[in-house]
DNA sequence: CATCGGCGTTCGCCAATCGCGCATGGCGGA
DNA sequence: TCCGCCATGCGCGATTGGCGAACGCCGATG
């Protein structure tokens, strides 16, 4: 199997004359040169690789490309390219940009690139925004990233003096019993919420709550009023809010909270802390880059 | 086509019972739970489907996953796995962590994922080292990424005062004429280089360099350096410097430059400038993630 | 106003591939 | 030592990828 002729194209190579070897060679004006990390040279075109051409293409580009566009850069047929397309649009991995017949990266793609950051990578945009939650409460604040089937923070501002903390960068909270949990399962689709109730739940505290039916009405009541609430559920003794980051298609990828002790916590308006964390998830959504 | 039935394993779903179909259920401690970004419920196994699982998967672990976790993971035959994870692996996709048996995020990836960043996003990762480099020289200081066969320049800090820009972000810069573009050129693999030089250049002014041995042999000066200069090959009375941002994996995917009018930099000594800039070099491969 | 060319879309066909079961080979723990 | 876990090949069948071709659609062109 390893001489087998393959009758597929021949790869973007101009032909040696004029005329390409299906008597249509289009002309290619600025040429392809895919392949910036190619690991093996021969691996290259395969179905995934041609994909993966296709998201390189795509990406590379600022504007985003037309479907022919994609066809010349790949020497592939335009039929052919259009049901890969497809193929990626429905993934999430490509979206079309709205009205027009341009491809841009899509929200899975996105949500991909945002899996693999580091930690480090977050002080950097988002530092800035917990700064200023904490200097406003004088509590700890929290970037939470949805990351699996659980929230994990990424990023924490602790207030000075303070000594113990419930979100250290790293830490894993559950989706039904952590505010900024609460603030991310809320925001997912109906489907991912069905398959996370469908799953055991762990009871930490006896204000945790499990029950599916119980965790839904709070989704719902998270929903409308834009934040969510979680007082001993999770940690005895502590208090937090959470508030979805938005990720501008709709799908909310992150969530920032802030966490303090209840006893201390509670004086605080719930209004204004509303009001304020809306503010910073605005801003996140933008330093994180869900702005444009 | 539509009521087809399926023989592929019915996804990571338990038995009801307690002996999974096919008599061999393992047991899968913490369960699967793929999918964040489930665009289009339905189309979410298919061959490209489940690489892009896969990828989410990798992504989402800190630690990479093993052959086996994956398969469990997606609820596939361990075999079956092995055969998608030699295809991300040849492509560069994923690649296996030295010596050990776990998978992780491969350079095309990373190139990938940094291809879609979006500028705003840079200006919180490497705005603060920039910054320090203007302070430093009072010239303009950029971050250049190989975007396709060309650098582009993603983040530029100017000093204050200063008039006109060569390297606001959004241009592209060519990798034979310019020094953030020679520093990108020179760290790339000999596949990549050999490509690019089989390839015509422009001549920009009299003092650019297009000839291919000419420019391999600067190359080879870079690497030595490892700094690149550029002096009137690109724009006139322009002289620059460029420095590779390795990648931790000994890719190169960034460089940082520093650019200013020839009469007036040159007299800042050669080797000051290439400290500072290795030196910022490090700071931005920690902050743009390849710290490890 | 008619025509042409480019672009996106759809359809049938053939085979490359994907995914599975099974068998095999290395490696570490009991 | 043996045994289990994990990783790796090898046929087979169903799925899907890729190609050619034809079809609307729009704007440019004569």
């Amino acid at each position: 199997m390893t001489g087998a002729v393959v009758k597929r194209n021949p790869a973007p190579v101009p032909a040696p004359d004029g005329v390409s070897a299906r008597g249509r060679g289009p002309h290619r004006p600025p040429g392809p040169f895919t392949g910036i990390g190619t690991a093996v040279p021969g691996k290259n075109d395969s179905p995934l690789g041609r994909y993966v051409r296709i998201l390189e293409s795509v990406a590379a580009a600022d504007t985003g490309l037309t479907l022919t566009e994609i066809a010349q850069g790949l020497g592939l047929q335009g039929g052919t390219v259009h049901r890969l397309l497809r193929g990626l649009v429905d993934l999430g991995l490509l979206r079309t940009r709205a009205g027009s017949k341009r491809y841009v990266p899509g929200p899975r793609l996105r949500s991909l690139i945002h899996m693999t950051l580091d930690r480090a990578e977050y002080s950097g945009l988002a530092q800035s925004v917990l700064d200023r939650l904490v200097d406003e409460f004088g509590e700890t604040a929290h970037l939470a990233r949805l990351n699996d089937d659980c929230a994990e923070s990424v990023l924490m501002k602790q207030p000075l003096g303070s000594d113990r903390s419930f979100v250290q960068p790293g830490r894993r909270l559950p989706l039904h019993a952590a505010a900024s949990g609460k603030a991310l399962l809320a925001f997912q689709d109906e489907d991912f919420i069905a398959r996370y109730l469908a799953r055991p739940r762990v009871r930490y505290t006896e204000r945790t709550k499990v029950d599916a039916a119980e965790i839904r009405r709070e989704m719902t009541r998270i929903r409308e009023e834009g934040m969510a609430v979680c007082e001993n559920e999770l940690d005895a003794g502590v208090l937090s809010y959470g508030h979805p980051v938005p990720a501008g298609d709709g799908h909310v990828l992150y969530s920032v909270g802030i966490t303090g002790l209840a006893d201390r916590f509670h004086l605080v308006a719930r209004s204004r802390i509303r009001e304020r964390l809306s503010e910073a998830a605005a801003d996140l959504s933008r330093s994180l880059g869900f702005g444009g």
